[in-house]
DNA sequence: CTTGACCCTACCATTCATGTCATGGTTTAT
DNA sequence: ATAAACCATGACATGAATGGTAGGGTCAAG
């Protein structure tokens, strides 16, 4: 299939889906006249492909495993458990910066709120 | 106080404090030769300013009410509560969505050691 | 009077997936 | 054959605070 089919049945953009390709992510075959043809295994490709980016993994580390995963389990693929842990690591350090910056927040708000209420009881 | 002075005492780049005349954070005054000068004020408004980027509001942000806080009680200025509502909105958001990544993350990653841990008793 | 330490402006780079043009070739249906 | 719909590449923009560099003026101490 062409690239517009590809995108229409995976709702990614056409951009990005020619970013993939840029990235290492696919190689379709390309046609005489230099379009670029897709295999059916695609469309399962691009979904992987936007399943670990919702991870919030980089093409980069999606390609480093990609084409490992899209034949073997998860748990066969060496590279998979490194970047999980990794990035793990990096979503519990911004947990806890949002977290501590939530607490303050909520405290600010809270402290105005009050303030304004002894305001309207004067 | 001339601007190396000031990003000495404060911690604060030079060219950071450059950036935030530029977001209309600070005004200083200018020499006969064209170097900002800065009153001894400056020192604790930089560090207003840090505090609140801490707090993930951006210049603009700041701009809005910092003339305000500088004088007043935040409960005073009106444009801070809703700032900081929207803020925590914002990061409310970033959480869920992070908590969400995270519990994905944590269970594939417990299943991948599982599955690892079953290879080596074999 | 020179040297080093300071200051100035103006600009580019950074991250990274995606959007959006511009420009032009190809295919398909009328 | 012509128009509409598709495809191609390449390039710039995005966000937002900060780092860095280039090219050039100013000041103070020796």
């Amino acid at each position: 299939m062409k690239i517009g089919e590809l995108a229409r049945r995976t709702g990614v953009s056409i951009r990005s889906l020619r970013y993939y390709e840029e990235q290492g992510l696919l190689k379709p075959e390309r046609g005489d006249n230099g379009y670029r043809e897709y295999s059916v295994l695609a469309e399962e490709q691009v979904r992987t492909i936007q399943f670990y980016l919702g991870l919030g993994l980089s093409t980069e580390q999606i390609a480093g495993f990609l084409q490992c995963v899209l034949i073997h389990k998860e748990a066969f693929c060496s590279e998979v458990l490194p970047v999980y842990e990794k990035k793990l690591a990096e979503i519990e350090e911004q947990l806890a910066l949002l977290t501590a910056i939530r607490s303050n927040l909520m405290e600010r708000i809270a402290y105005i709120r009050a303030e304004s209420t002894e305001e309207e009881e004067r």
